[in-house]
DNA sequence: GTGAAAGCGCTAACAC
DNA sequence: GTGTTAGCGCTTTCAC
């Protein structure tokens, strides 16, 4: 059954064809005279007509697709992203080509050039690294890139990510508050933006609250994961001269890993032991003990993001600075977090 | 900068754009000459060609595009579906476009129609209802489908899920196991395959392994969220002659809810009560108590019914009956499950 | 206000 | 083995 196209809903109404497709073309409706326009629409609607946006494409070289990139979408940071960005472009009319990168550099490059001979008008990307030669290629092909949650060493792109200066803030603020003064910061990989703003966001608090640099200590990870983040809280037991009442994650998967560290060692959370972790996924709130976390508004992010990019598909080339936009964080208190022990060394 | 075109290649070849189109099909190559070939794939790689895939759909009617429909990307059962079809397809040089019809069935609707008009070759289906009209229509149109994880009334079309039966029958056996005779379901919505499923499930091993009908309730929740759990789960409590040592959720959501109900009964789990949650949803294992429950393997799921779809798209309608793959699962023992108390009325 | 005609980039049926 | 040609369904100049 052959799929009903723009001629017959043009036979049907009894117009050439060029006449329907002004017809139905929102902003080209007014050349048409109204009775012609209803006659058309009409008809369209009669047979059921659905544009084919393959031809559309094609003749306007606008493709109203959009090629989202995630590193893995069963990390739970992402789902919300997507689906941020998702309803704003469907709403706006475009398509979402979903492709998640396994977290594979040269799958993403292979993914981003079937995506682009898809004809995506723009890339929503949440896998830029601190240094990104895909997003390189891209620009130079002048191809409509926003980053969501990660950006790069250059602001040549739009970005919307959380403000991980103000959350790592908050979480030192609150533990200094608490009475700690010995934390480390388990930090995330520093190929990535958030990696890195969060080490120099910590160190900044550090120094803001007044602790040393034997008090503020950084022990870096290799990824988001929870054996990193395990691996990385034993490392920071077993320094010389190790002190740690405070932990900063940085995210919760790595302060999950943290936990278990602890327990492995014997230390209770949050008795000798605080922790704070970064994002607030899902069921944390539900882990024993509840972690307290940097909540970002990540549906928002990615509604945000897709946004930008449909202000950049949609503006004929204006090119301002673009726009980096930092969403507020807000710190979320639970079981995790308490004052220190008093004071004895913590040694091992 | 335009994009480098199949004329560009030909031109650089000095051929023929037909014969560089064949050059470069995989299945016509043959029948050009290996130096003509060689010629044109180099010509190719060296100025970075990219076919218009756009074009390629328009001509030859096919897209090599793969709608995949999800109620709510944020739920932690979809992610790991939509990667493994995800990999599988683009593997076989599909590319995904992702919807989100938010459990909204109007936008599903608008949603199914947006992506046919993209030309997509066909849908997998996370969303199917029991009674599911958006999917006969499709049939009518003659779309082809593959259903994910919930099933419909009719079985017309190929379908993946989990092996309800099973999941269930090892979730009350274990509990029998332990001791418990007074068991709760506490059922997902009766518009899915998976709700139904469950409960028919659970009446056919509560049968099996001797409960009364007394014995072996159960309660109806209108959605799998935690709200709905808990709800169900005060139900159950409060019910007249009520008397449960044992919950057979629905799902993981609904499993959590009931651990909401039972702490603000005073009810401790699994020590009073214990919950058998379904899916093993991430992280279920780090919650207090951490859960016993039923895993699918959604991963596999996904990339199964991606693989059933393409064998659809590839096989020239030689229709068979449609298979239906019900994948094997286990029961995941946590520490929310116990023997019962030593029998006493456990009244509200 | 509407019709005619060309062409987006590609493939496939047909020549030779 | 390679060139030629037509056309997928649509939009958009250009006439009138």
């Amino acid at each position: 059954m052959p799929r009903v196209k723009l001629a017959d809903v043009a036979r049907a109404a009894k117009v050439h064809p060029g006449t329907a497709s002004r017809a139905l073309s929102p902003g080209q409706s007014g050349q048409v005279s109204p009775q012609t326009v209803a006659r058309v629409v009409r008809a369209a609607e009669r047979l059921g007509y659905v544009p084919n946006a393959q031809a559309r494409a094609l003749r306007t070289a606008r493709s109203h697709l959009v090629g989202i990139v995630v590193p893995d979408i069963t990390n739970p940071l992402f789902p919300p992203i997507v689906r941020g960005a998702e309803h704003v472009l469907t709403a706006a009319g475009y398509t979402v080509l979903l492709t998640d990168t396994d977290n594979d550099r040269e799958r993403e490059r292979r993914q981003i050039e079937s995506l682009r001979g898809r004809g995506v008008d723009g890339f929503i990307i949440a896998t830029a690294q601190w240094e990104d030669p895909l997003l390189t290629d891209l620009a130079s092909a002048g191809v409509p890139v926003v980053l969501a949650n990660r950006s790069t060493s250059c602001s040549r792109w739009p970005y919307v990510g959380g403000d991980e200066q103000a959350g790592v803030r908050l979480a030192v603020q609150y533990l200094v508050g608490l009475g700690h003064r010995a934390i480390v910061h388990l930090a995330g990989p520093q190929n990535v933006s958030t990696g890195r703003d969060r080490v120099r966001a910590f160190r900044a608090a550090a120094k803001e609250f007044g602790l040393t640099t034997a008090d503020a200590r950084v022990t870096v990870c290799q990824a988001y994961s929870e054996a990193q983040g395990k691996a990385a809280m034993r490392r920071a037991l077993r320094a010389p001269r190790a002190r740690v009442t405070g932990v900063v994650a940085g995210n919760d998967l790595i302060a999950l890993g943290a936990l278990d560290a602890l327990a492995e060692a014997g230390l209770d959370c949050p008795g000798d032991v605080s922790v704070v972790g970064f994002n607030d996924m899902p069921f944390v709130d539900r882990i024993q003990p509840a972690l307290t976390t940097v909540r970002l508004p990540l549906e928002r992010m990615g509604g945000l993001a897709a946004d930008l990019l449909i202000t950049e598909l949609e503006s004929e080339g204006t090119q301002d600075a673009p726009t980096r936009a930092l969403l507020g964080v807000d710190l979320v208190v639970r079981g995790s977090t308490a004052p220190p022990p008093r004071q004895r060394a913590r040694r091992r």
